[in-house]
Formats: structure tokens, sequence, C-alpha cells
DNA sequence: GCATGTCAAGTTGTG
DNA sequence: CACAACTTGACATGC
């Protein structure tokens, strides 16, 4: 069993990333010391840092498993600095390549057997509405990377949120509807928008996610610090909207670490207050995985199941 | 061995 | 105008 039941509502429970207890250790690089490196021994690092990682996605998905974790968000730097402009590689210049395809897909496998949900959540960098073609153009790569991954281990979603506001949220959404059309159709099929804690709300993206076909991911964390009017019944409505039939939507949670009455909300607190979840999900006619956003990690995760199940 | 400084990228808001 | 905040630890380096 990987979801919590509540009732007849089933919630999925989601980790983002990282484990604080697990053995689980994701190694990374910079590309300042690749630069270093022979390109040979640049690839050797590479190489085994890739499979090493993808060993420990393996590592993950199990301990996932064990403690009724049914989502796994999968951290953007699995292959590290994949696309930097200098020191940026392919996975077939690696001498390990077969081998880590083979162990991201036997990852895939495990989670499909394991009914555990796989995600990315590329970082702030990735703005498709940028005034700045070059900005657009790192973007693409950068989409088509976590593609590559995503593939490789069957990961339905990429969560991006639409970016900057560039003087006219209208205008910047128009930019993004024109470029969201030069990603590659497996890409774009594969893409959610998600409110932000500062431009973007449930309101501000519902229309483009419905005229795209663009499920919207609800962060009722992102909505009370970025609010539209809507109250959290409403704006779960308008986000479930957007995801069809038979798709499990997503939702986000966190609390604020210096409290809701700081000045600063958006840091994210260790664990869930219990009291930030909203008590109207539970009466929802539809299962939904919640992404656990808090630094606590996979205690924090299991912390919420532990006490909504109260 | 341990402490410390560094790390690709964009944008906004604060001091 | 400069810098911190999103996230965020892990790594290389230097003592």
């Amino acid at each position: 069993m990987v979801t919590g039941e509540i009732g007849k509502l089933m919630i999925r429970f989601g980790l983002c990333c990282l484990f604080v207890n697990e053995p689980v250790r994701f190694r990374t690089t910079t590309a300042s010391y690749l630069k270093k490196l022979s390109r040979k021994s640049r690839l050797g690092k590479l190489s085994s840092i890739c499979l090493e990682n993808s060993k420990n996605l393996q590592r993950a998905l199990i301990s996932a498993k064990r403690m009724g974790i049914g989502a796994f968000r999968i951290s953007s730097d699995l292959f590290p600095v994949y696309t930097h402009p200098e020191t940026g590689y392919h996975l077939d210049d690696f001498p390990d390549a077969e081998h880590i395809r083979k162990t991201l897909r036997e990852a895939g496998t495990f989670a499909v057997e394991n009914n555990i949900r796989l995600s990315f959540h590329p970082d702030q960098f990735i703005i498709i509405s940028s005034p700045r073609n070059e900005v657009v153009a790192n973007s693409v790569r950068d989409l088509i990377y976590h593609f590559m991954l995503a593939d490789l281990t069957g990961a339905e979603i990429i969560n991006i949120h639409l970016g900057g506001r560039y003087g006219s949220k209208v205008d910047s959404i128009e930019r993004f509807r024109r470029n969201f059309e030069k990603l590659p159709s497996a890409v774009r099929a594969r893409i959610t928008l998600e409110n932000d804690d500062i431009s973007y709300t449930p309101s501000d993206l519902h229309g483009l996610c419905m005229e795209l076909g663009i499920p919207l991911v609800y962060d009722v964390h992102h909505h009370r610090c970025n609010p539209d009017g809507l109250s959290i019944e409403a704006a779960t409505s308008m986000c479930l909207d957007t995801w069809r039939k038979g798709k499990e939507p997503y939702f986000h949670i966190s609390s604020p670490r210096d409290g809701w009455n700081s000045g600063n909300k958006k840091s994210h607190a260790d664990y869930i207050d219990p009291g930030d979840f909203p008590t109207h999900w539970l009466k929802l006619r539809r299962n939904f995985t919640l992404d656990v956003e808090a630094k606590a990690k996979e205690l924090a995760v299991q912390r919420l199941m532990k006490d909504l199940r109260v």
C-alpha cells in the first residue's frame, strides 16, 4: 500500500528528491572543477557520478516503498551540469552509458510495479516566458534533458513555473504560449504548470492551462503567499479542472519556517503543521498526489501521514 | 581529518 | 545599487 487511506479518499504522499535518514546519497560536481580535467577524465568522473546517482535512485525508491511513500520527485541534478554550455555532455559519451540506462530503466520498472509516481521539478532558471531568446533556448535544452531522464525512468510529470512578470503578466503568458510550441510534442505532453509564490496565481494560469491542455499543479502554500481572492476550495477545483479524467492531480504543501505572521512566509519549515492541511481536501471526491515540501524530508512525510490518520 | 568557501543559469523584492 | 531568496547540500581545497 503506497497511499494513505482516509475514509474512501486516497491520498498519495510524495517526497521531494532527498532523504535525511536513509542511506541514499546523490553525488554532484561543478563545472569549474570539471574544466580543470582532460576530456577523458572529465567523462570518467561524470560517468561514475551518474551511474552512482542512478543506483541511488533505485535505493530511494526502495526506501520510499518501505515507508508507504507513493510519489518521488527526482532531483534535476541526477546528471550534474548536463546542459552547461562549456562542460555539458551526452549520456552516450560515457563509458558506463549502457549500464546507466539499464539502471534507470530498472528504477522505472520498480516504480511501476510498486505504484510509485515519478516527477521532476526543474529549477528557477527554466523560463519559457522570458523575453530573452537565449534564456528560452537554454530552458528548452534543459527541458529536453529532463525529458530524456523522464523517458528512461517513466516519470510522467515535468513541473515548471510560468516565469517572471517582465512588467506584464498578460504579455508574459502570451510569450509562454508561443514559446511552448517550440518544445517537441513528447516533451510538451509531460509538462505541468504550478502557481508560484510571487507572480502567477491559479486564476492567472487556469485559462492558459485549459487552452494548451497543461495540467495545473496546485501549491496551496504558494497560493497563501500569493493569493488571488479565490478560496482554497475554489482554487482546488479550478486546478482539478485541468487534469483530465484518469490522470491523478498533483498538489503541493508546505508550512512557513518562521510562521504565517512573520515577514518571511516563503521559507519552508522542517515539518508540515497539520493545521496547514486544508480540511476541504478530505472531502474531495477525487484521489490526488500530495508532494510534501519540507526540510525534514521523509520524516516530514511520515509525520504528516500519521497526523492525518488521527 | 576537519572547517570553509564555492557552486551555471533568472527574476523579484528589499535594504 | 547590491544582494538575498527561492533550494541546498556536497565537494574540492587548504590548513
